[in-house]
DNA sequence: CCTACCGATCGGTAGG
DNA sequence: CCTACCGATCGGTAGG
């Protein structure tokens, strides 16, 4: 059988990227050691420097791969929207989507944030800090095309963007909700606390009918 | 001066809690070394077992003390409320109090969940049921004074708690709002979204005004 | 509360 | 990708 250039070790670094996220995860980047993440994937410890530079090396790896990731996805998913509410829901839609399928990568990403070196932070909190200008700008147009009014748009993406992501904290899969049922609670949750007192005519027709809150929490 | 019996090695154990409480928060538990914790309240590694007995022991009295406290204050505020709607109003209130104002020891509990020993982790987990469980028993006893309609209480526990907490992610001192505003912000949207459609002689008058989210987000 | 120390283990490197 | 190793440092203990 002829190998693919490289491919066992592009098997080896896919492996480390799984073992890893598992041992971050649960041990915290300095709980981690490298002899236990080199055991994972079947290899001595020394043998990592051939696949990273070192261990903060690696963490700075896996979260920026997490955020272009998110931001990809994001990007897409807004690309085409025409109105800011159908912006808003697409952006609840991948968020809660994304923090709750990869909810142990999104957690890593917080939760290690502390772990960084100040020039890898630095990179990490702009990419972060992109993610969530993207939200404030959907209010803020939706603010001057009066589909709602949101008089703190910064206060209010920090609390609504809260509130979503909180979701990767309790989302097991497997349980009681699919990840669609959920995002469906969430645009409705959060389609009515933006357009609770607005008049009807600014709102998109194709997304009126309240699928919210009412569908789970009080069917 | 006459000095109490003890005064010297009580102010050092609280010096130790909040030393203890930064390093924990800023470099989680196995990032957090004895030697830089000793060094912060002025004494050397060895002396920190006169006021513990492992590294181990130190976070589990920082944990319980967290869960102890927010039970406490809470069993006070939920003591002498007579409705659903009022118990509700009370337990938004104090939670988003302590995670507000002490957001960075509620962080360290959750995070450092698995920094436990199994039989440490089994107690905590035990204490941070029982203040869920009182949340949604306030849901179920809601439901069944039909003051609002909520099919599947377990869920929506973990949704609406989980909404609020996330409040500890975001709130800095000092900031726009006080935590006194916050607590109206999550009393409100936490209100419309039970009361949304349900007819309003189930409510509690005195609550009715809505304060909520119009204050911050629409004023 | 200190000095002095223990065994264990860590991230990382040299040289294949 | 391995063997063999380095200096540094860790949590914890003995004996005052």
């Amino acid at each position: 059988m002829t190998r693919t250039a490289g491919s066992k070790g592009e098997k080896t670094l896919s492996a480390l990227r799984e073992a890893g996220l598992k041992r971050l995860y649960r041990q915290g980047f300095s709980g981690m050691t490298l002899r236990e993440l080199a055991g994972d994937v079947g290899i001595q410890a020394g043998s990592l420097y051939n696949y990273f530079r070192n261990k903060q090396d690696f963490l700075y790896q896996v979260m920026v791969t997490v955020m272009e990731d998110i931001l990809t996805e994001m990007e897409e998913k807004l690309r085409g929207t025409r109105t800011p509410r159908e912006a808003l829901m697409a952006y609840v839609d991948c968020h809660v989507s994304f923090h709750s399928s990869r909810n142990r990568e999104v957690l890593i990403s917080t939760m290690e944030l502390r772990s960084l070196t100040p020039e890898n932070y630095q990179k990490i909190v702009a990419l972060r800090d992109q993610y969530e200008g993207q939200f404030r700008k959907i209010l803020e147009w939706g603010n001057k095309e009066k589909s709602w009014k949101v008089p703190d748009a910064q206060v209010a993406t920090k609390l609504i963007l809260g509130m979503m992501t909180s979701v990767g904290t309790w989302y097991k899969p497997g349980g009681r909700y699919k990840i669609s049922d959920l995002i469906l609670i969430y645009q409705d949750m959060i389609d009515n606390l933006l357009h609770n007192e607005v008049s009807a005519h600014a709102l998109d027709p194709a997304l009126m009918e309240s699928r919210l809150t009412r569908q789970i929490l009080k069917q």
